[in-house]
DNA sequence: CATCCGTGGTG
DNA sequence: TCACCAAGGAT
């Protein structure tokens, strides 16, 4: 009923974006990986990672068959590393359940592990021209402003009538290309800090461009004050190693390669003693280093031991393991640990 | 349904 | 320095 969709899909053939690694192809392995990427990440950052992932791994049976440290190590600083796991057994269930070949309709694809409704429609428009709604960030913040919704997009209320809206808006024909038209328009036109209505499509039925209030929506979230933890590791290496831990499969940068943990109220040489059997081991602390997550803001505290050579025996038990230094750039590690490892001074005995 | 899950850009 | 949040999904 409404033109909406229509606007927009002209104008993304004029000004959306047409150059980005995943565009011009319907395959989609390099569709599903990119979206996967793109969830809660912006396109520059994604780019190189896209491109890394995609030539080690040029397709599904080449990822199916990829060891989970592989898979972590390219994922390795991206963030939500719970989408690279889902991202490989998602990989394995297309070889086994599907003979290699990704579902055509966006209800299978759903099925796949971290392929939710928004995903797996995008995968499903844009190789297969089904007639599927998206709802991401970007969709949300321009329906918001152009139908004055108030209140948070995140509220389940609020996500229902998004998602309604959403449907009811849907094009006809050229369902392949109003995905792109609805990312590249809250991308480039509709940003979150000064849209340029000038050159909005739809600026002439757009709600809050009329009354003037683009910056009230969508409703901001409510802001709290970010817990504090702290976060004591053991920065244990040799003049050719560091040693290792590989964290649990799940919670925070699961699957990861990180450093022993100090346990709150143990001291570093106590660590040192319960991981290597080393009693009176010299620890000496680091610098501090602070790391903010969404919801908790991290006050990393590392102590480092350095020894002149490989311990005879290590407790192997935590999954401790010695990492060559020239060969961290191929492990899976958590921001944080990397920037600390690859700030360290040349090791040197003293 | 509320919470958890990363990182980097931006103002 | 700091608040805010981006091509969301799983539990």
């Amino acid at each position: 009923m409404s033109d909406f969709a229509y606007r927009l899909i002209a104008w993304q053939r004029r000004h959306g974006r047409h150059d980005l690694p995943w565009q011009g192809s319907h395959d989609p392995y390099r569709v599903w990986l990119s979206e996967i990427m793109l969830q809660q990440t912006q396109v520059d950052t994604v780019i190189p990672y896209y491109l890394r992932f995609l030539d080690r791994f040029p397709d599904v049976t080449s990822l199916a068959g990829a060891q989970s440290e592989a898979v972590m190590a390219l994922w390795s600083g991206l963030g939500y590393y719970a989408r690279a796991r889902n991202l490989h057994r998602a990989a394995q269930a297309v070889v086994q359940l599907h003979g290699g070949e990704f579902p055509r309709n966006a209800a299978v694809l759903a099925e796949l592990p971290g392929i939710g409704r928004s995903t797996a429609a995008a995968i499903a428009a844009f190789c297969f021209g089904e007639r599927a709604a998206i709802l991401d960030g970007n969709v949300k913040r321009v329906l918001c402003r152009h139908f004055g919704i108030e209140g948070h997009p995140d509220q389940p209320a609020i996500n229902r009538q998004l998602w309604a809206l959403a449907e009811s808006l849907l094009p006809a024909h050229d369902c392949d290309v109003y995905p792109q038209a609805q990312m590249d328009l809250g991308a480039t036109v509709c940003t979150r800090t000064r849209p340029a209505c000038l050159h909005c499509p739809v600026a002439e039925t757009c709600l809050a461009r009329r009354e003037g209030r683009q910056a009230e929506l969508p409703t901001p979230r409510a802001r709290r004050s970010l817990p504090q933890r702290e976060w004591q590791v053991l920065l244990v290496r040799t003049p050719q190693a560091v040693l290792l831990a590989q964290r649990p499969p799940i919670g925070i940068w699961g699957g990861l390669l990180s450093l022993p943990e100090i346990a709150p109220g143990e001291s570093a040489s106590a660590a040192a003693l319960r991981y290597l059997g080393l009693a009176g081991a010299q620890c000496n602390e680091l610098p501090p280093l602070r790391h903010t997550f969404t919801h908790f803001q991290l006050n990393l505290r590392p102590w480092l031991l350095e020894l002149a050579a490989l311990p005879k025996q290590l407790a192997d038990a935590a999954g401790l393991r010695w990492v060559a230094l020239d060969t961290l750039a191929d492990c899976g590690l958590p921001a944080p640990v990397r920037v600390l490892l690859d700030g360290l001074a040349p090791f040197r005995l003293r």
